[in-house]
DNA sequence: CTAGGGTTAG
């Protein structure tokens, strides 16, 4: 018996069917057309069996015609090796046959099989089998798979089939993948008649490519020449209008999907959805959204997703939620989009079990976004270690996982990791470093002050003229602002485009923590001169900038035209930086009252920036008041139990230091590690306080014992209030003598030629004492010493700062 | 009897 005989689980079943068929066909079953009319019942993989059984019995096996229906069948029914046996068992194919076969192959995805396929039907090419318009289509799509068209299209041209509407549309296709636009574009020219699948073929090609200008010129003279859009251009054509940021064409195509209907497509309404998102404009996607009638599993990855990029990771869930109501499985996009949401969500727990689930369906083997998208989210719970066992554990690293990686160790305040993954990274001969990765590493290196290893960048970046991507060169020009080379920061900011508020506000800010207010504000004239539209973030620098340099009446006057001008609410970070900027000038009522009328509950930076402002001002009443709220929105952070008991030092309240110091042993808090370095030749130092293990140490205790003394004799009186602990004198000037700045400044002296200039780079705010110091060891020495602390530069020269000891 | 061009990501 014939397998598909056996197939047919019940012989009943066959007999009630061919009874059916009987009694139902007025005339006996002779005629193709008879079994014609039985295909469009078959809804289902039996009832095909069955007709295909019937097929077989009553000698119709051999109908190249049937059986060419019956591969199609199958194939539409998902059972692709049904239709290779039914395929195979036809004596004498036909081209029909043999497209069917082809194109079943490349619609499962299986481009070797249907490309083996392809290379018989060449080889047995005869007088009467030859390929023909329908053939090349799938064919050429099985190319983009596998990175072999050429054969193909000298196929396609020397049998002449380069103008049919179908086979140009794939060919233009295939070579848009390939990134050949310029041959896409030739024969998208070149064809005599086109339709709208042309015209799509074309945009989706420029789309594809990140090419918005082409795609966009595309779609005009489409308009010109009167061809309407359809549901497929508007679904090439919205990403576009999102990824060039043009809301303008994104509405106007919204209501030409409006106007023709077009929005009962899923293709449409999902693209909307994440043209929206991309806009921030969640109501619009959320309207898009309520409006569909069918939904699928695209819709509510990028309603998820629309509220995730958007920091709204709860009204994500909730729809994530729905999503499992309505009864559709979360695919790997999905689960990209959860790992986000729970790692802004900072929920640990959760965050392990979506690795788990990961895990378990095998999805890191599957795709390398799953694996980098886990090695984010534990990156944003803050575990890198985590981070970079996934990362280790990963089957395949493409380069947004090292720049995942980079960037997580960066934005952890963990500089040098950040370095060491990079440095690795570069070791990879496969892994190219993109945009990215340089925005991830430059960071890196302004953090910790590596100026040479940052330059190295830079002149890697002239050469491929990456520099002027506004990013990378937003990312330089703080690096040289954070790295004390103010005049390069300049230079290159005025050498690349200055069309964004990005490049502006970095360099402001930069202009800012030298103490350069006056020309930090000179230069926001500047980018108004140039019509660029100031944001929040350009107001934070310039607040800060004023801030910096006690610009007490400017710093207000920006504060109020930020609100009356530009409509911009202040955000926390405005709040601080005119708190602050009261709060050292002395204002301290005045800065009270401003957090006291703030719209929204005060954070710890508002309360720490009162604090310090209250050490500064010696008041001791208010210091209370804002250590209390503090604590009550932000017991972890141990700068403020270090604030604090360096208020109750002050004052000479001990048992509060030793109050303070075990509550925060208690809470499992440890005092971040003061540490400074200090670049001798192409080496950076590093030195934390009271480290005596360095190899030098007793030339640099040495060094600082010859220059006390030389600091006296000027009149340089040791600040103890700087010290914490309570202990006699000598030993409180030893106490500071270990500080690592001075430490770091000492090895400069004894390690530099005379005179030359000393920069050196301390994590934490440097103390006051050492700042006073400085001032004289500058003088003693005539060297020009640059301290760059966590907030700002200091440059001491002739025994002064240029900060005016106003920090 | 057979065919093309489309939406989501780290």
């Amino acid at each position: 018996m014939l397998p598909i005989l056996k197939s047919v689980s019940k012989l009943s079943s066959l007999h009630r069917c061919l009874h059916h068929c009987f009694s139902s066909a007025t005339t006996s079953l002779q005629k193709d057309a008879d079994f014609t009319s039985l295909f469009n019942s078959c809804v289902n993989i039996n009832a095909t069996k069955k007709l295909h059984a019937l097929l077989i019995v009553f000698g119709k096996s051999q109908n190249v015609v049937l059986s060419t229906k019956l591969i199609n069948l199958y194939v539409t029914l998902g059972d692709i090796s049904l239709s290779r046996s039914t395929f195979n068992h036809i004596h004498k194919k036909n081209i029909f046959s043999w497209n069917s076969i082809i194109a079943a192959y490349v619609r499962f995805g299986k481009y070797n099989e249907a490309m083996n396929y392809v290379n018989e039907l060449f080889s047995m090419c005869s007088g009467n089998l030859r390929p023909d318009f329908y053939t090349f289509p799938p064919i050429l799509k099985a190319c983009v798979h596998l990175v072999d068209g050429k054969k193909v299209h000298c196929c396609v041209f020397k049998m002449g089939f380069e103008n049919d509407v179908f086979v140009a549309a794939s060919l233009i296709h295939l070579y848009s993948r390939f990134g050949v636009l310029n041959v896409a574009h030739k024969v998208f020219v070149d064809m005599p008649v086109k339709d709208v699948g042309s015209w799509n073929a074309m945009i989706s090609g420029f789309c594809q490519n990140g090419n918005a200008a082409g795609a966009l010129g595309v779609l005009n003279s489409m308009k010109v020449e009167g061809v309407k859009m359809d549901t497929v251009t508007v679904s090439s054509i919205l990403p576009v209008c999102a990824q060039s940021d043009d809301i303008v064409n994104g509405v106007l195509i919204h209501l030409h999907v409006l106007k023709h209907g077009l929005d009962a497509d899923v293709f449409v309404s999902n693209a909307l959805i994440n043209m929206y998102s991309k806009f921030g404009r969640l109501q619009d996607a959320q309207r898009v959204f309520d409006d569909m009638e069918v939904r699928d599993l695209v819709s509510w990855n990028s309603i998820i997703a629309a509220y995730e990029q958007n920091n709204d990771p709860n009204n994500a869930l909730r729809f994530f939620k729905g999503m499992q109501l309505v009864g559709i499985r979360p695919d790997l996009l999905t689960v990209v989009s959860l790992t986000s949401i729970f790692g802004q969500l900072s929920d640990q727990r959760i965050s392990r079990s979506i690795h788990g689930f990961v895990i378990r369906r095998e999805w890191l083997e599957k795709d390398v976004v799953i694996g980098n998208a886990l090695v984010n989210m534990y990156a944003k719970l803050g575990d890198m270690n985590c981070a970079h066992t996934v990362f280790d554990q990963l089957p395949r690293k493409d380069t947004i996982s090292w720049n995942t990686l980079i960037t997580g160790y960066a934005q952890n305040g963990l500089a040098s990791e950040a370095i060491d993954a990079y440095n690795m990274m570069e070791e990879c001969i496969n892994i190219i470093p993109n945009q990215g990765t340089w925005v991830s590493i430059i960071p890196a290196y302004s953090h910790v002050g590596a100026l040479q290893q940052g330059m190295k960048i830079h002149g890697r970046l002239i050469k491929n003229s990456l520099y002027l991507d506004v990013f990378v060169a937003t990312c330089l020009i703080d690096m040289y602002g954070k790295c004390g080379r103010l005049e390069d920061a300049l230079s290159l900011f005025y050498e690349i485009p200055q069309e964004t508020s990005v490049t502006w506000n970095a360099i402001i800010s930069s202009l800012g923590i030298h103490g350069h207010g006056e020309k930090a504000l000179q230069l926001f004239k500047d980018m108004l001169a140039e019509r660029v539209k100031a944001d929040h973030i350009t107001f934070v620098s310039l607040l800060s900038a004023c801030s910096h340099s006690g610009l007490i009446d400017e710093g207000q006057k920006c504060f109020d035209i930020m609100q009356k001008e530009y409509g911009i609410k202040p955000s926390l970070k405005h709040y601080g930086c005119m708190v602050d900027l009261l709060g050292r000038a002395g204002f301290l009522e005045k800065a009270y009252e401003l957090v006291s009328s703030m719209p929204m509950q005060p954070d710890a930076s508002i309360w720490g920036a009162l604090l310090s402002a209250c050490r500064i001002h010696g008041n001791s009443e208010l210091a209370t008041l804002a250590l209390d709220r503090l604590l009550e929105v932000d017991s972890k952070n141990v700068g403020y139990y270090v604030l604090l008991s360096n208020i109750y030092a002050n004052t000479g309240k001990w048992e509060g230091v030793v109050k303070v110091r075990s509550l925060a042993r208690d809470r499992g808090l440890r005092k971040t590690p003061g540490w400074s370095s200090v670049v001798v030749g192409s080496k950076a130092e590093v030195f934390y306080t009271g480290n005596q293990t360095h190899p030098k140490y007793t030339d640099i205790y040495k060094e600082l014992k010859v220059l006390s003394a030389k600091m006296k004799s000027l009149g340089y009186v040791p600040d103890y209030s700087f010290v914490l602990q309570d202990v006699e004198e000598d030993e409180k000037e030893q106490i500071l003598n270990s500080h690592s700045e001075r430490l770091a400044i000492a090895f400069g002296i004894i390690s530099t030629p005379p005179r030359s200039s000393i920069r050196i780079f301390k994590n934490l705010r440097v103390c006051g004492d050492c700042h006073n110091a400085t001032k004289y060891i500058s003088k003693i020495t005539e060297r020009e010493i640059v301290v760059r602390d966590s907030n700002r530069f200091h440059h001491f020269k002739d025994g002064i700062c240029s900060c005016g000891d106003y920090w």
